[in-house]
DNA sequence: ATCAAATATTTCTTATAGGAAACTTTTAGA
DNA sequence: TCTAAAAGTTTCCTATAAGAAATATTTGAT
């Protein structure tokens, strides 16, 4: 392990100026170059996913010219970023430092008919992404109404025991203690246990109106 | 696996109209004439509030040339739009019904020189959390260069060992397996293992963020 | 309908984007 | 160190974006 030498902290992430909006600074081409390099994707590797030439993204990167916009188009699905991001200029550091930790057991109980919720991280309101820990108390697809929906997306992983993943679109599939599961959450779904012990999961959801 | 009788499925998510893809088709184009137009604006009228040509404005919104990304913030900014929604076409339910499944070890191996990160999931792209097991390796702060940050929020879920968890705003916290955390990573942050052998987590992270 | 005035498109020119390959720099291995 | 391979940059060239001006089209007043 490389134990570099120096500091901790660096840039003190001046401005959060509010006013700023969009346009002049924004710096396309050192944003670019972080996302690539925290990929550890060399220029190549880039090129062959985006389809772009290796000098053209070196000269982006460089802010060696201004790539049009279909070549924009290109990075962002090549690169797997977030189109809006790349428009925000700089930070718009909202909730600047939050930081919040629950200890084992002491999420907020919110149980259902069919899974035994724990919520987590609650100190934090207004998240981007919404942890909880599950049990899943439902022993068949009967013990739902109907299969769940709520816009967003969801990511799953078993900590204990086994389960069935029902959803709308496919085939129901199994999943034991380590496996993860990510999903359209527009999609009908349910989970149900099927080991002897009702399964845990960590479950984490995109919050509803975006 | 209990198949159990059918399904319960509700309302079947009507505009599943297979041809609408994510954005390669984005029809920037029209897009942009349909902004115009709303506004009551002449080509005139665009032309002074962006600074760009009548004429590239109008090969523009005929689809006969692809702007430059300059360009494209010129009019973002000139025509008032909502970035998102210039980029998110019509419906924004793209990525509908997506699901993908990593079964146990199955992640994309990605070694740092502090951490051994497991990308889950990595099928699906454009995500709006991205989820990894991670093997903590640094045994000290000096095993970072300095403070991790990136735009964004980040879900942690010890799942073996103990580690403390440095960050710039506030005191290390020490957690242990079942124990969970939340924060903005836009904060200076960094984990260390502090079990004999190195802590595993499931580490949740909201893109965007390089 | 006819013709101005206003709006939009096309043409023409130049400046520059983007790809292929040559070149330079960095990295890793002996 | 030195050297070879990998990663990154620059050059050179063609295709095309962007602006200015000419042309065409639409609007609307009579």
């Amino acid at each position: 392990m490389p134990s570099k030498e120096t500091p901790r902290i660096v840039e003190p992430k001046a401005n959060i100026s509010g006013a700023e909006r969009t346009l002049e600074p924004l710096k396309l081409g050192t944003r670019l170059r972080d996302v690539r390099k925290n990929k550890n994707w060399t220029l190549e590797e880039a090129s062959k996913r985006t389809g772009l030439a290796r000098s053209t993204l070196s000269k982006i990167e460089n802010d060696q010219m201004s790539p049009t916009f279909e070549v924009v188009q290109k990075l962002v699905t090549g690169l797997e970023i977030d189109i809006p991001q790349l428009f925000t200029k700089g930070d718009l550091q909202t909730n600047v430092g939050r930081r919040t930790v629950t200890k084992k057991g002491d999420g907020k109980e919110h149980p259902t008919a069919t899974y035994q919720h724990e919520l987590l991280c609650t100190e934090i309101i207004n998240k981007r992404m919404i942890p909880f820990k599950s049990t899943i108390r439902a022993r068949s697809m009967d013990d739902f109404g109907e299969l769940v929906r709520h816009n967003g997306e969801e990511f799953l992983y078993v900590l204990e025991g086994e389960l069935t993943f029902y959803s709308e679109f496919y085939e129901p599939v199994s999943l034991n203690e380590g496996d993860s599961l990510y999903y359209d959450s527009g999609m009908g779904h349910a989970c149900v246990s099927t080991s002897p012990q009702d399964a845990v999961i960590i479950w984490v959801s995109t919050p509803h109106g975006y």
